[in-house]
RNA sequence: GGUGCCAUAGCCAAGUGGUAAGGCCAAGGUCUGCAAAACCUUUAUCCCCCAGUUCGAAUCUGGGUGGCACCUCCA
C-alpha cells in the first residue's frame, strides 16, 4: 500500500515496523459537547484505512484517545455546573452513539488523558532532563529551540514561525514558540499532583503519553485533521523525539477539511453543525457515504444537496444488494452460461481495481467507481433463472468491497407477518385484476417503510432506506 | 510576511504523458395494468487562462487568474 506522508510529502510504500502488524495512533476529540461534522471526517476515513489494511492480513492495534481535560472541558463544566469527569463520561457515551451511525467502530483502545497522568508526568520529567523543558512557578514549558528537528513536520524555520506568531505577552516562557507541557492549578480547577505542584497537563503532551503507551517509542501510522499539522503534531514529535531519541511516527496522514455551503465552518458564522444535529434529520450512512465520495485529503463542501446525492447513491447500492438476494429465491444450481461467466470475470476484475484503488493512498473515491461497475452489471442479469454460482460470486466481491468502506451497514430484515399478509392479498387482487385494491395495498406497505416492486418473478419487497 | 493545497460536464468526483471512470440530476425510449426498480440512448472534441517541452499533455515546465488552508489548544 501507498500512503500520501505529510512528513516527506510524497507517497510512499507502506511497510511497517513488524511484519503483519500495523499501530495507528488517531486523534481523538475533546469531549466537552456532541462531536461535529469535521470531527467525523477523519474518524470515518481513518476507520476504513484500519478495515483495509485488516482486509490485506495486518493485525492493526488501533488507539483512539478523549481529550477530557482542557480549557473547554473546565469552562463547559462551569457553566453546566457539573465536573469535568461527568461531562467527559457523558459525552464519550455520546461519543459512542454517534460513531456507530456513523458506522465507526470502536478503537482497540480508547485512553483518556486524565487516566494517564503518572505516563505524562514522567515524560516532561524527561524533557526537563534532557534539557528540553523548564519549570516556572508551577507550569513547565517545551523549550523549542533546543530541539533541533522542530518544524520539520510542518516544512516552516523555526525564524519563519516566529516571524508569524502572535504576540505573546506570557512572560513566563523563554519564547514565544515555547508550550505548555504543565499548566499549574488555577483556582477552582481539576489538578493532578506533580513535581512542579499541583496541575494539569497541557494538550500535546497527553498524545505522546499515550500513543508510545500503548504503540512503543516508534510507531508507524499517526492520524488527524490537516490543521493538527501545526502546532500539534510537530510539538508531539518534539516531546516524543525529545524524550526517547528514537524516532516518533514512520507516518503521518492528515485528512483535509469540510466546508459549509463553501464556507468554513464556525460557530460564528452559524454553520456548525454536530453530527446529532444532522442524525436527527438524515441517516448517518448518508454522511458516511458522501465522506467517502471524495479523497481524504481533498477539502470537501458538505450540503443538504451532496448529502442528497449520497443518499441516491447508497439506494442503488442497496438496490443491487436485495436483487442479489432476490435472484436467490429462483437460483439455478448449475454451471453458468456465457452472460453468467462475463459477471464473475467482472467480479474478479472489480475486486482487483477496488484493491489498487484503496491502495493507492486510500483512493476510496476511485474505489466506490469500481463497485458501481460491478452494481450495473448485476443489474444487468435477467430477474430469475440465474446461476447460483454467478449470484455468490457478484455477492462476495460486493460485501469485500462494502466491508472495507463500511457501507450497507443495515440488513434485510425479516419482512414482518403482516406485511406478507398485504403481500398476498395484493397478488390475489393482481390476478383478478382488482387494480383498485393492489394499488391501495401497495401504498399500505410504503407507508409501512418497505418498497414493494413487481417483477417478471413476483413482487419484491425491501426496507426502504 | 512565511508555508502549503486546489481549479475536470448542471452538481459531486476519479484520472499525474497516450487520447476523459463512477455517482447524482435532466431528456427520450424499453419494460409495467399503472408504478417502482432496472436497462438502452443523449449530456465535457475537451479538463481556469497564456506560453513552452514532447510524436503526443487534463496530466510535465514557466507565467498569470481565481479559490482555500496553516502559522491562534479548531478535525
Amino acid at each position: 500500500m501507498k500512503i500520501y506522508n505529510s512528513k516527506t510529502r510524497k507517497k510512499e510504500e507502506f511497510v511497517p515496523l513488524h511484519a503483519g502488524k500495523v499501530g495507528i495512533y488517531a486523534c481523538g476529540p475533546t469531549v466537552y459537547d456532541f462531536f461535529h461534522i469535521g470531527n467525523a471526517r477523519p474518524f470515518i476515513i481513518f476507520d476504513v484505512l484500519r478495515r483495509y489494511l485488516e482486509s490485506i492480513g495486518y493485525e492493526v492495534t488501533f488507539v483512539q484517545n478523549f481529550t477530557d481535560i482542557d480549557d473547554r472541558m473546565i469552562t463547559r463544566a462551569n457553566e453546566e455546573g457539573i465536573t469535568v469527569k461527568e461531562l467527559a463520561e457523558r459525552n464519550i457515551k455520546e461519543y459512542f452513539i454517534d460513531a456507530k451511525g456513523l458506522g465507526i467502530r470502536p478503537a482497540t483502545v480508547h485512553p483518556r488523558a486524565t487516566e494517564h497522568i503518572p505516563q505524562i508526568i514522567a515524560l516532561i520529567e524527561k524533557l526537563v532532563q534532557n534539557g528540553l523543558a523548564y519549570a516556572q512557578d508551577g507550569n513547565v514549558y517545551y523549550r523549542v529551540h533546543a530541539f533541533s528537528g522542530y518544524g520539520c513536520l510542518c516544512g516552516q524555520k523555526l525564524e519563519d514561525l516566529e516571524s508569524g506568531a502572535r504576540v505573546n505577552v506570557n512572560e513566563q516562557k523563554e519564547d514565544p514558540l515555547d508550550f505548555a507541557l504543565w499548566k499549574a492549578q488555577k483556582p477552582g480547577e481539576p489538578a493532578w499532583e506533580s513535581p512542579w505542584g499541583l496541575g494539569r497537563p497541557g494538550w500535546h503532551i497527553e498524545c505522546s503519553a499515550m500513543s508510545m503507551e500503548y504503540l512503543g517509542e516508534t510507531f508507524d501510522i499517526h492520524t488527524g485533521g490537516k490543521d493538527l499539522l501545526f502546532p500539534h503534531h510537530e510539538n508531539e514529535i518534539a516531546q516524543s523525539e525529545g524524550a526517547t531519541g528514537k524516532p516518533y511516527v514512520r507516518y503521518w496522514m492528515h485528512n483535509g477539511f469540510i466546508n459549509i455551503d463553501n464556507e468554513k465552518m464556525s460557530k460564528s458564522l452559524g454553520n456548525f453543525f454536530t453530527v446529532r444535529d444532522i442524525s436527527a434529520q438524515y441517516d448517518l450512512e448518508n454522511v458516511r457515504m458522501f465522506m467517502l465520495s471524495a479523497h481524504y485529503r481533498s477539502p470537501v463542501n458538505f450540503s443538504r444537496e451532496m448529502i442528497a446525492q449520497a443518499a441516491s447513491a447508497l439506494e442503488r447500492l442497496y438496490g443491487a444488494r436485495d436483487q442479489l438476494a432476490f435472484l436467490k429465491n429462483s437460483a439455478e444450481d448449475r454451471k453458468p452460461n456465457e452472460a453468467e461467466a462475463t459477471l464473475i470475470a467482472e467480479a474478479d476484475k472489480a475486486l482487483v481495481k477496488f484493491d489498487a484503488a484503496m491502495a493507492d493512498d486510500l483512493n476510496t473515491a476511485d474505489a466506490i467507481g469500481t463497485l458501481f461497475e460491478l452494481v450495473r452489471e448485476i443489474f444487468k442479469l435477467p430477474q430469475a433463472g440465474v446461476s447460483m454460482q454467478a449470484i455468490d460470486k457478484a455477492e462476495q466481491a460486493m460485501l469485500h468491497m462494502t466491508d472495507i468502506l463500511g457501507l450497507l451497514m443495515k440488513k434485510t430484515d425479516d419482512v414482518p407477518p403482516e406485511i406478507t399478509a398485504m403481500l398476498k392479498e395484493r397478488e390475489t387482487a393482481r390476478k383478478e385484476k382488482n387494480w383498485k385494491r393492489s394499488d391501495e395495498l401497495r401504498d399500505a406497505v410504503l407507508a409501512a417503510g418497505y418498497i414493494l416492486e413487481d417483477t417478471a418473478a413476483g413482487q419484491k419487497v425491501r426496507k426502504s432506506v
